[in-house]
DNA sequence: CGCTCATTGCGTACTCTATACGCAATGCGT
DNA sequence: ACGCATTGCGTATAGAGTACGCAATGAGCG
């Protein structure tokens, strides 16, 4: 399955950065990529990241399965492409913005959207980005520190920790939320203060009988993702501090 | 294949909690799940979670494919039960240390090499912990934090930032490392360099011009992970700062 | 000591997955 | 109008997970 020489770049790649041949003749595509793509996100967005394969794709699509491979090299290609189209343009940004922090929370609160929108993404394996969707994610966050004195591998630095953070708050958040029923997290808050043996587990015991578990009455489910934000930005601030000193 | 109720809770963790009948009476088993886990953690170890399939563990088992599900309800539940088993105990710590930053470093610092013993555990969804070996992990972090002013929601907070920072750099660790060839990352650095338009991307392209994703000379893999870690651990000291002063 | 039956081991079969290969249909360039 | 590059797709293969039911086994009881 991997290539011979394994330099070669997937062909996804090669597409997305226009360099397809424009190959005029022949007969006229009854299919496009851009259709094949929005369907399979689609798909992906009503019923799951497990319920996309080729053969219901083509039948969405009203189309034979093995029709999909003249467009696409693979499922995995498939996949390239749904990650650079999914999330769609980013937020813009000067390229030294005043407020990095409130642009670099927007950036993230934006990110958080998309995973919400789109849960399937965070299932999909974290490979470094290569496609110009991504890629002009990743820019707009640069930007966003653009006016800090912080050197440039910090900066790198800095907005990964933010991908991380705002991926695995939103992965855990899909995974409970894809559970039927009202309250997911109700439930994990009951099978907790059950499971929990205080003996065992004190400080979890502790956390599960304040109720910390259970929803937070009174905020949305976005102000946990807020509250841990803001943590992480206080040390961005902190690292600022320390360079602007220096 | 969803439960009629929707409020059963999976196989696995009956089990996993002690609640499984001692059913003395029959045939003596010739597999335990122990040894059934054993060899799952290994095989995914060493070949990846793709080729982790029921017929090829049952192959290194020396057993049918269908005996396995005298003793795991199916493949989700093996993987829980994998989860549960692969990253051992973690380190100790007592329910109040005086040093939160070292603590909480040791607890991070070990989790990633967990992820990087078992690259397979962040590819798998992230599911709320709910058996005996992922809550040992929560109660560990916790316990870093029991001599902090931090309120319990606080330090929930933190933990899951914590959480997710290692998960998410374990998974760009390992999604860069399963390419073959000996670099990698250099390999990135050269595509990026190739494929970043400065006109589009100028922040990035600076980046990229600055050799920011070539490989940190005269630094460990290891390096990375904790700069990006002690920017973190600041906004966690800025927070327990905050919270001492009230 | 032998019968019973709960329990395990596993053979068979079914559905669904991705996709290699090759032929038929089609329409642009000449 | 013709030729052929290109697309659409039918067929086929290898592998996945697992439902179902019967055969083998051995502990406990009569």
């Amino acid at each position: 399955m991997r290539d011979d020489t394994g330099n070669e770049l997937p062909h996804a790649l090669n597409v997305l950065w226009g360099r397809a041949k424009p190959k005029g003749r022949g007969r006229a595509p009854a299919l496009s990529l851009e259709r094949i793509v929005a369907a399979a996100v689609a798909l992906a967005d009503e019923e799951g990241l497990a319920a996309l394969s080729m053969a219901r794709l083509a039948e969405r699509l009203g189309c034979a399965p093995m029709s999909l491979y003249r467009h696409v090299a693979g499922k995995d290609d498939l996949q390239l492409f749904m990650l650079d189209a999914a999330p769609g343009p980013p937020p813009e940004f000067d390229t030294a913005p005043a407020d990095w922090r409130g642009s670099l929370t927007r950036w993230a609160v934006e990110l958080f959207g998309v995973y919400a929108r789109h849960p399937w993404i965070v299932q999909l394996v974290n490979s470094p980005p290569a496609d110009p969707g991504q890629l002009a994610w990743l820019e707009a966050a640069l930007r966003t520190l653009g006016g800090t004195p912080l050197d440039l591998r910090t900066r790198i630095s800095v907005v990964m920790l933010v991908t991380h953070y705002v991926r695995g708050a939103a992965q855990l958040l899909t995974s409970m939320a894809a559970e039927p029923g009202e309250g997911a997290d109700e439930a994990y808050a009951v099978l907790l203060t059950e499971l929990v043996d205080p003996g065992r587990f004190p400080a979890l015991a502790g956390a599960v009988r304040a109720g910390v578990f259970a929803p937070n009455p009174g905020a949305g489910p976005d102000d946990d993702f807020r509250a841990g934000l803001n943590h992480l930005l206080d040390g961005v601030g902190v690292a600022i501090e320390r360079a602007a000193r220096s």
